[in-house]
DNA sequence: TATTATTGTATCGTTTACGATATAAACGTG
DNA sequence: CACGTTTATATCGTAAACGATACAATAATA
């Protein structure tokens, strides 16, 4: 057994692990000032693309589990962006919806990813680069994530 | 001001936050075999390549800061895996050792890289392309990480 | 229809991340 | 050599992640 593959520069995952992280660091300067962490962003994403959806579709959506949303968007209704009411057809289901100002929100926020774009091409990624890298991304994403739903329903 | 931007199947963070996410999880069933998270594996691969180092050189390979790195040396300690030490020559930084158990667990841990890779082809992932991201992460990390040394520094 | 299984959320406990702050040791400079 | 500065680490508080578990509402089935 070689050795070498235990060392960090042969590893696939911690580079995907620290290029998260620090894209999501590149992103704070421009979310605190919406008073918004990065996972509270991307529910928000979520719920511009589509108000008034369930728990559970944001959940497919971010591919993270109701122990991780419930809080998280028990803070965001606390900071009043969006409501959480029981659905009357179904009353297991939580149906999510934006407030006016969790509406009003997207307008100062969607400067944010054409800025990301520009900084990151300034600091010497291809544009280019990235729209590939997005492509082979959603693809991993597809694949790992059905993996992922195997495992849930064992 | 174009609203796709905002949609989530356009952005490049998400996808790596969720396949970064996806790939730590599809490590678990090894790492529960011996009893460790993956950020404790990271710090292990690192001190299997350069046993006796300064917790401010583990900070630097891992890109994490040392409030997150106190407390998991701390509990890796506490496993029986490593020893922190005041260096004698700088009485302000640690030094971390591997204990002998620590030093044993690296033949366990020998080999989960190749498993992954086999698990990540057999889902139908290129091992070509795997190598084409690696060196492309490599990259945006040097570059991201740089970015991130100056802010530090103001 | 009574019972069992499934579904949708939530709660609890533990481990990361990370900003802000603290503290002791070493360094630099007048 | 005193004194301000930098360096290395640690602590605290808050917000994720996530495994395990609980629970009520619905669906499936005997």
């Amino acid at each position: 057994m070689d050795a070498s593959h235990l060392e960090l520069k042969n590893q696939i995952c911690f580079p995907f692990y620290s290029v998260s992280r620090l894209i999501t660091k590149a992103y704070k300067p421009f979310l605190s000032k919406l008073g918004l962490t990065y996972p509270q962003y991307l529910v928000l994403m979520v719920l511009w693309e589509a108000d008034g959806i369930s728990v559970n579709q944001i959940k497919e959506k971010l591919l993270l589990d109701t122990n991780t949303l419930s809080p998280l968007l028990k803070r965001i209704e606390a900071m009043g962006l969006i409501t959480r009411l029981r659905s009357k057809a179904d009353e297991r289901s939580v149906i999510v919806s934006l407030t006016e100002e969790g509406v009003k929100l997207k307008t100062k926020a969607l400067p944010i990813p054409e800025k990301m774009l520009e900084n990151l091409s300034a600091e010497g990624i291809e544009i280019d680069e990235i729209a590939g890298l997005r492509t082979m991304l959603n693809n991993w994403m597809k694949i790992l994530s059905k993996n992922n739903d195997q495992n849930e329903n064992k």
